[in-house]
Parts: structure tokens; C-alpha cells; sequence
DNA sequence: ATGGTAGGTACCCTA
């Protein structure tokens, strides 16, 4: 089974190249982060029509929104809202898999961005991604043990590690690259045992990105990248990791995502 | 040290 992530900054601006991305790709599931639609204008047919009959998505108007989008048959989980606002950022659907006894569930996040300024103090929206990142740690925990098998993916909004970012030492005060949002992040990762699917595959000190930002001249030449969209597993799953593509390609085609299509491939 | 770009929306917000 293969399982996409991409945050394409506007699903109705950008539904073509997501279908250029299934194209190249080839996914089972395809969980969209910033689809910027509110739910009875989202484009279902587009995605019926290329073999995703079945549509899981929660958005509202201008901001955020994370779609599931399937060509194997799902039930729905539930979706939820976070940190007491109705933001749309949370969604999760399960399958079934032969290999395992219950189904896997597959988790679609959107963490906040978190402003500019790294202090709770002056800036709510970081506070606001700080509690978010709590709260996930926390409903994992108190949903699921380390022996359930289920993916969490999306756009986390953070860079963990020193080779997520082009410059560790120049991001450190730069939100999506400070300690305490890895110590946030960690806290997540630990609840209930979360291995990094991609640095399973691409461990340290491999320089991994999967954004770039739209202000930089040629995203390319300068690559000044961070590893911001994730795709974790518990333990159970671990094993059945069977690779995993970043379709770094995608930067670069007609008006492009910031954010590139993340995939895994596990054996279910 | 600063400003750079993009999308949605409505004259400004978030990223």
C-alpha cells in the first residue's frame, strides 16, 4: 500500500497537478494538508475520475483543510477539532489489510505554522502550534497503545532534526526549527512509540527537505530546504516498510506547491 | 538587517 502526503496550498487551484503527482506515483491514498475549501465546493470529481471514488475531508473557507482520498475502500474514522478551534486540521480514515487482525488506521495532520516570532508571549499562533502539538501527544496516548498499527502524516510545520534544515545553526531561532518545538514534536513522537518512516529509510546526517519556501529566487540553486511533512508509523508497521519517494520534481512544475509529495510504501 | 512570494479573500490575513 502506498500512501501520499502533500500540502497543496489550495486544492481547487491545484487539483491537476495532484493528479500529475498520481500519475507519477501511483498511490493507494492521497492525504491533501491547506486544501483552502470549504467542503461543499471541494472537487471530488476530478478525483473520482482519475479512480479515488472515496473522499474523507474537512475544510472551511481561505484557510487550512486536509482531504483523504482513496482508491481502496475505507471507513471513516472520525475528524476533529483541535485546541478548541474548528480549524480543520485533523482527519483519519482506517482500511483493511490482510496482514494484520484489526484495521490500520491512516491519520491526516495539519499543524499550525506558528507565526514568525518564536515566543508564546508575544505571539499566540505559536502558542496556538505548541498546545496543538500537546494535545496530539496526548490523543494518541489516550486513543491508541504502541501495539495498534496505524500512520500519522501531513504537514507537521516542524524540522527536527539537524539535517531537516539547510543550517541548523541559522534556523535555531527561526519557527519550525526551535528546541522547544522539537521538544514538542519528540513528546509527540514518543506517546506511543512513532518511528520516523523517512529517516527509516534516509537516516542522519542526510540532508532530507521536502519545502522551499516561495521567496527564495531559485529554490534550487540556493536549496535552502527544511524536511517539514512527515510520515511516521507505530512499531507494529515498522517491518513492513517497503520504501518511500519525495518527488522533489514537483517544485518545479507550473505554479507550484511550496510543499512536495511525500511517499511511503508499506507492505500490508 | 531586511525583504523576498503565493493563495484566498475582500481591501488583509496566513503561510
Amino acid at each position: 500500500m502506498k500512501i501520499l502526503t502533500w500540502n497543496i496550498n489550495s486544492v481547487r487551484l491545484r487539483a491537476p497537478l495532484v493528479i500529475k503527482a498520481i500519475q507519477a506515483l501511483a498511490p493507494d491514498i492521497v492525504c491533501l494538508q491547506e486544501t483552502k475549501c470549504p467542503d461543499p465546493q471541494f472537487p471530488e470529481k476530478i478525483f473520482r475520475d482519475a479512480g479515488y471514488e472515496h473522499a474523507h475531508f474537512t475544510g472551511m473557507k481561505g484557510y487550512n483543510g486536509v482531504a483523504i482520498l482513496s482508491r481502496v475502500p475505507f471507513h471513516t474514522v472520525d475528524k476533529w477539532d483541535r485546541f478548541g478551534k474548528a480549524d480543520c486540521r485533523h482527519a483519519a480514515v482506517e482500511v483493511i489489510s490482510p496482514k494484520f487482525k484489526k484495521p490500520v488506521q491512516i491519520h491526516n495532520l495539519y499543524i499550525p505554522a506558528g507565526g514568525d516570532i518564536p515566543d508564546v508571549n508575544v505571539n499566540e499562533k505559536f502558542a496556538h502550534k505548541l498546545g496543538f502539538v500537546d494535545e496530539m501527544g496526548k490523543f494518541f496516548a489516550d486513543t491508541y497503545t504502541r501495539t495498534d498499527p496505524i500512520v500519522v502524516v501531513g504537514d507537521f510545520n516542524i524540522a527536527p532534526l539537524v539535517n531537516d534544515v539547510w543550517s541548523h545553526k541559522q534556523l535555531l531561532d527561526v519557527v519550525s526549527h526551535t528546541p522547544i518545538e522539537v521538544e514538542k514534536l519528540t513528546a509527540m513522537q514518543n506517546s506511543i512509540g512513532w518511528v520516523d518512516a523517512i529517516r527509516h529509510f534516509t537516516p542522519e546526517p542526510e540532508k532530507v527537505y521536502t519545502w522551499w519556501s516561495y521567496r527564495n529566487k531559485d529554490w534550487k540553486a540556493s536549496n535552502r530546504g527544511r524536511r517539514l511533512d512527515h510520515i511516521w508509523v507505530t512499531p507494529p508497521l515498522k517491518d513492513h516498510l517497503k520504501g518511500y519517494k519525495i518527488l522533489s520534481d514537483a517544485r518545479d512544475w507550473t505554479q507550484p506547491s511550496d510543499h512536495v509529495p511525500v511517499m511511503i510504501e508499506l507492505d500490508l
